[in-house]
DNA sequence: TTGTATGCGTTATCAC
DNA sequence: GTGATAACGCATACAA
């Protein structure tokens, strides 16, 4: 038992095991290659001390001399969206096997925290950083990867800069959930569109309009409403597309850009007297744990945020052990249609 | 523009502000105190070449040299329960202001976890810890605060340990909760209650009985039904205490000791043919996001999640900052009763 | 008021 | 094979 919280260093290993210095780092870090050899027995010595001291490196003096922390940092907009905690449980399962520990940074979506974590990141020296950054700019990245952190984006969004991205497989999942609409024998399928100045937004209503396309159904731009991601205006935006007065001529269906305004687009269907999914049928995009609960169950899309933490952390483990510089790589994760009865 | 990525040092500084290193580490760290003064015009050139080139400390270096390596770790349980994002949030929102990073250690439901990540912590030398475990022995976090961690417990788990804690007021809520029951009229309320081996069952079904003695109402084991917190079983018990051949005398009112098992309840009481809340008021505990969802609303308890990762980090912090070792500390953290329409 | 010197615990380069 | 020894970047007691 040592005197006060003395934790014991290699010296220390190395006096107790009658060895030198040197000897101990070599044992610790396996260095079986170069001109260095250590013999069977010194190295079972050496491990055998190691244990009784219960040493353990001290990480800051081994990063200080590599110059690596061992440190990832996930940087996402909004920690309560369920979708980034799967994503980070992902990550961190990847991390944790190859010693990583993970730093979170969340934005609680204020745009300006964005440029402050990537100060952060930068004092805190991480090795690298999977960020889901809506605001940030080529810039405020270039910062990053100058240096000399290795950078994986989540989304679209950060392609252009010339980083990793992982990205979900929004537009093929949204011609999906269209090609089973159109199925069902739908033909009038409206939209509420999420704001069409953000990424998924766009993307979300590109695929609806495509999908229609492909059916050989006119576009109808009567038939989409752009919303804000959120409840509020859903109301409104539902009823004008569904007032009772247009009770003989209405859109059989509606694909939401995200399960929030679709479920709230359930519940104004149910108060304006329809029927969903018999008069109505109504499908969304997130797969929250409200959808599985709202009435009726919302058919839906999950983008596996676990798969995509799991590939974003892969992705950038890669690079933290490649010698050389690797070229931009871009990974599509599916998504997966979830079937309920709203639609 | 440096060649390269050569981040400059202190050295690079002093050098180009004319100064010694030790001048220029006085100046980033404010040292006006003790026998050492600088003077106003030199602290402002070096303030300057900082500017100029950009300079940021080297965690590491400074880490190994002060023993601190501004890390706050936070474990919890599960990450994709909706709670502990929002206590992460708390948590991180107060430590970024003292310029402390947080570790993220999610256990994913896998008791095994709490221990190898304990051991992760004592490896990255963090400053402070915030552990919300349920597995933990005493001895596992002595190994921390051996170290010299400082740690904090969330619940009421870690409380004989020894240690700070932080611990929702579980048992006034429920009495609040019962009291909103008994006041509408009803005298045979049912308890849904968790596992009885689990701290929060325990507490949940203690203070339902002692609510119920409180009214004068007497105890009746019969309402009383042992469930998982998860929607396993919770058919079946729902089923027991509500069979139709029962509507004769049945309980009016149901409190499930958290909103997974009241949720599940609701549904299996409209698959029974009952009203809720007409025939029977049915609440729960944690109000997750389906709470808001479900038909009817669910009335709950809100634990304020952000406010418990507030005050845990201010607690350690605390610690961090103390010079005397403080003596263990418990702050209560008031739920709030949210009233919807299932009770 | 400023500069010098030392050590924090590792890794890695050399001679031996 | 092994053992000194020099960085790594910083903080600080102490000398000037």
């Amino acid at each position: 038992m040592s005197s006060e919280s003395h934790r014991p260093t290699q010296e220390d290993v190395a006096r107790e095991a009658g060895v030198s210095r040197a000897v101990v780092s070599y044992v610790i870090n396996g260095r079986s290659g170069g001109n260095v050899r250590i013999s069977e027995k010194t190295r079972r010595r050496v491990l055998e001390v190691v244990q009784r001291l219960g040493y353990q490196p001290n990480v800051n003096a081994r990063s200080l001399r590599t110059r690596r922390s061992q440190l990832i940092a996930v940087m996402v907009p909004d920690l309560t969206n369920p979708f980034y905690p799967l994503m980070i449980r992902g990550a961190q399962a990847v991390a944790q096997r190859a010693a990583y520990d993970i730093l979170v940074y969340d934005c609680d979506d204020q745009p300006a925290r964005e440029r402050s974590f990537v100060q952060a990141m930068l004092g805190r020296m991480v090795d690298g950083v999977i960020l889901v950054a809506f605001h940030l700019k080529a810039e405020d990245v270039s910062l990053l990867t100058r240096a000399g952190i290795e950078v994986v984006g989540v989304g679209g969004e950060l392609r252009p800069l010339g980083v990793d991205v992982v990205v979900p497989g929004e537009r093929e999942a949204v011609r999906e959930l269209m090609r089973h609409l159109i199925d069902r024998g739908h033909r009038s399928i409206a939209h509420l569109a999420g704001p069409p100045d953000t990424p998924p937004g766009r993307v979300r209503l590109e695929a609806y309009r495509q999908a229609l396309a492909e059916a050989g159904i006119p576009d109808d731009e009567s038939l989409v409403r752009y919303g804000t991601f959120d409840r509020e205006h859903v109301a409104d935006l539902v009823g004008s597309l569904f007032s009772s007065s247009r009770h003989g001529a209405h859109p059989t269906a509606l694909f939401a850009a995200n399960d929030v305004m679709a479920i709230e687009a359930i519940r104004t269907l149910a108060r304006l007297g329809w029927q969903v999914p018999a008069d109505v049928a109504v499908c969304g995009f997130d797969n929250i744990p409200e959808a599985e609960v709202v009435m009726p169950p919302l058919t839906t899309v999950d983008q596996d945020a676990e798969a995509i933490g799991r590939r974003a952390a892969e992705l950038l483990l890669e690079r933290l052990r490649a010698e050389a510089p690797l070229p931009p790589r871009e990974v599509k994760i599916a998504c997966r249609l979830v079937l309920r009865e709203s639609a």
